[in-house]
DNA sequence: ATATATGCAAATTATTTGCAGTCAA
DNA sequence: TTGACTGCAAATAATTTGCATATAT
């Protein structure tokens, strides 16, 4: 899935549940469908400054709600940052941050999953949502 | 190790370091080795306050910034909520968060922990600390 | 046409900090 | 004695919100 096709399965999911497509939601749209890496509200906004969209810095915050509110992207919230944002199509996955360079990496543990699930249904509960960060040092 | 135990131990561990026990830090350790659940800056404040210790807001944040300087609180931060803190002694242990009613329960998985350490080595990491954090709901 | 969205500036929340005075060692 | 600590009030940082206006459908 390109970047073009990635903004339009966003656009798309926003107009199925109803949410007008104004110009600034169009643009952060794309912005999002083109981050690679994970942006805060503040780096959205000046991503889409420069691209041309006159938004807000308050308009950002709400799209960025309503986006997330339609499971179109993920809130991520590393310590001691601001929050960052995700595309939320690919897989469920956890973070690995490097605390030197603030590198982050993504992963998945099948294995680890199952255990949290284990460990939660032992006590009665189901698990809603979880968060996994591993705050990691590249090794001597 | 009871209450007092655990506060005269906190106390040693400042002095330790060199960092002088005021009238204020010790209500402060004193209401930190009482506490069973996990209070933030806020309310360790009232519970000071209502113990009849005089202490400001702002002393208690940097109080909390010296206990965890020294390794004697950790500090764990749930999502949408102020920062809480706990008692540093114990062993590690990793939090499960009921989203209805906000009860925390502590929980430890060595199997989780050692999965997490393959993982980051994988990669050429090792972990610094790492944050897991399960959001559950009473099964039906 | 009209409900929904936007921009701006002001409000909120959690936390930090400068400074002048106070106190533990 | 004196450098570390405290309280207060003001400053920050991230995010949210009220309101008058603009716009997507």
């Amino acid at each position: 899935m390109d970047h073009e096709a990635r903004a339009q399965a966003f656009e798309n999911a926003l107009r199925r549940a109803g949410i007008r497509i104004t110009r600034q939601r169009a643009a952060l749209l794309r912005v999002l469908a083109l981050a690679e890496d994970h942006p805060d509200a503040n780096q959205l906004f000046h991503r889409a400054t420069k691209a041309g969209a006159g938004v807000s810095l308050a308009t950002v915050y709400r799209t960025l709600s309503a986006l997330e509110a339609q499971g179109v992207i993920l809130k991520v919230e590393f310590e001691g940052e601001p929050a960052r944002f995700e595309p939320a199509d690919g897989k469920h996955h956890d973070h690995m941050i490097d605390v030197d360079s603030g590198e982050v990496t993504e992963f998945v543990s099948e294995r680890i999953e199952k255990l949290q699930a284990e460990i939660a249904a032992e006590l009665g509960y189901e698990i809603v949502r979880h968060r996994l960060e591993l705050y990691v040092r590249k090794k001597p």
